[in-house]
DNA sequence: CTGAAAGCGCTTACAG
DNA sequence: CTGAAAGCGCTTACAG
């Protein structure tokens, strides 16, 4: 049995020790003014015998008016959000930089839990801001939570309102951009891979909204793709999405999927039914994750995703010191070894 | 540009308002005791003309002593701690376990900052206990922290000391199993893809404790086995490792690797050697993920990451309610299709 | 450089 | 059921 934790002492308690005032103590341990240094040291020694943890972050932050805690919004169970490299890359540049500048990361995941039970746990933390780096839908009642608190809110497209800063990216610009690389190599009968909530489910959420501009792109160069949508977006769901092309046996020289994973599991597909990429059916993916285990590399749009949650996190800080403002992510179609010319007679 | 934030109101500007004792304007926030409907009507309609967020959960708790933050601390970068889907398991688990006692995750990652930065940045985090649910290394200088601070702290075997709670699964036994199950097949050559960070680096710290069980338990019934250790716990850093093996035309009939996500990289790796999976070489891992995509199934010690995620969080709260105790975790030996009995000519 | 006072925004006994 | 008071553990002007 693991011993009994001691009791925990304060400020106050250190203060009487070293017999100082306790304004004077508190600069100790902040720094912000100078102390004499034998003040300094009598603070200091009766601090340790003491084993004071230094100032309960609890009161200190309550007299500063910040937290140092930054939400981070994801949508449904952390192990379907994180299971995607892209957003644990976007995570991770956020963490990194958000943790430079002392703050830090609180997960706040959407999963199982009602409206109201969300916005009951919720209330209970501080919060400096809060950021849906991961687009997809929130809960109008969240939001609405967030807002009577006054928080500083940043996303990347979604969710859509005045009152939240947006780093967004042009995802109907990158989908044409992809689509029109396709074309360009020739191809004319092509499949769009589309995320999976894209409709609106029975509550009339949208869960991916960004997944409808990314359609809209694609079809603008390609008003007559063949648009599938996965059950998920991870290299299973685009195995199966393809899966029900060939089942359908639909004739396409090219398989475009709205994100890496999924497009993973079509080139899976391909070549489950002695296939070749590019060779027969070239693939596009979307996102610009790692995949050094592929063969080849896959054509797709880089979010270089650790630089996005940077630029997150950058918009935070920059919030909480007062300064507001949109800005734009950019994005660059990576022309890999999965896509090509269409063979010269298109197969079923 | 995005609409600036109003000001925030406190209970004090409610109570003003509705003409009521603040004490009285608390009690119909918290519920924690019956307020006259005409009353409970007045403050919440004063609330609502303020737009107030609530009770500031800053001060709520600093009255209350508890944060309802609990710390997680990831090793490395967030990057590399959750491409394991087994450490993304846990994480799940635990967040929601924990997310229904109303407390929410902090993300700890210990990446590049030093020590004395880390400590820092702990320092002005509210934490009502920290978590090491992915064992390995943690600094001395933010154990001590941490020590100092009363939180009561909760690991998977490390950081060892007296005054960690820890859910133990018995990484020997575990490992041993799975040597006695190549054993059992017949399997007398064989090489173990031990985890990265199992010796102590430059600094003198074992990043991976777990692994040098893990291995000790493995050479109790393979004393003269192979151990080479990988870059990384990853499916390239298995393939890397067997690649090693075999161009040191080393002559196994079986692999076992220290994690799935390795493991799975040991079967491309004999995959591209133009041989198979178990015919040629028996492959075991250990974690227990979901490998949808893998042909057949892979055998490995089920560790329940979920389940260990939610046990983790249950100490937790026992702790914050008083009881501190360690616990075990349990594991399943799965057997799946990677193994087998060894051919009957060993091949190089 | 140091100390006494006020206050951050709440909650919790304690009277009534 | 409601209110006045004390206090959670600090930090921040303000004097000295």
């Amino acid at each position: 049995m693991p011993a009994p934790l001691e009791p925990r002492y304060t400020l106050k308690d250190v203060v009487d020790r070293a017999r100082v005032a306790i304004s004077t103590a508190s600069l100790v341990f902040s720094g912000k003014r100078p102390v004499a240094e034998p003040t300094r040291e009598r603070v200091l020694e009766a601090a340790a015998d003491l084993d004071y943890g230094g100032p309960n972050p609890l009161a200190s932050s309550l007299q500063q008016g910040r937290s140092g805690i930054i939400g981070v919004f994801a949508k449904g169970r952390l192990m379907n959000s994180f299971s995607d490299p892209f957003a644990v890359s976007i995570l991770d540049g956020l963490a990194q930089h958000l943790g430079q500048n002392s703050a830090g990361i609180l997960l706040m995941p959407a999963q199982g839990a009602g409206q109201d039970e969300l916005v009951r746990r919720t209330a209970g933390i501080p919060l400096d801001a809060v950021v849906f780096p991961l687009g997809g839908y929130v809960s109008s009642a969240l939001l609405e939570h967030l807002r009577h608190r006054r928080i500083p809110l940043v996303g990347t497209g979604y969710p859509e309102a005045d009152d939240v800063l947006h780093l967004r990216m042009g995802e109907r610009g990158a989908a044409r951009a992809i689509a029109q690389h396709l074309y360009d190599l020739g191809h004319r009968d092509v499949a769009l891979i589309q995320l999976p909530g894209a409709k609106p489910n029975a509550q009339g959420d949208v869960m991916n909204p960004e997944a409808l501009d990314r359609t809209a792109g694609f079809l603008e160069v390609f008003p007559d793709a063949l648009v599938i949508t996965a059950g998920e977006s991870s290299s299973e769901g685009g195995y199966e999405a393809s899966e029900r092309l060939f089942s359908d046996s639909h004739s396409v020289t090219a398989i475009a999927a709205q994100s890496d994973l999924m497009a993973v599991g079509a080139v899976r597909s391909i070549r489950a039914h002695g296939l070749s990429t590019p060779a027969d059916i070239s693939v596009a993916g979307s996102d610009g994750i790692d995949l050094p285990w592929l063969v080849g590399t896959l054509t797709t749009i880089d979010q270089r995703g650790q630089e996005k949650g940077r630029t997150i996190a950058d918009m935070v800080t920059s919030a909480l010191a007062g300064t507001r403002e949109n800005r734009e992510h950019s994005f660059t179609l990576v022309q890999g070894t999965s896509t090509d010319a269409p063979p010269q007679h298109a197969h079923a």
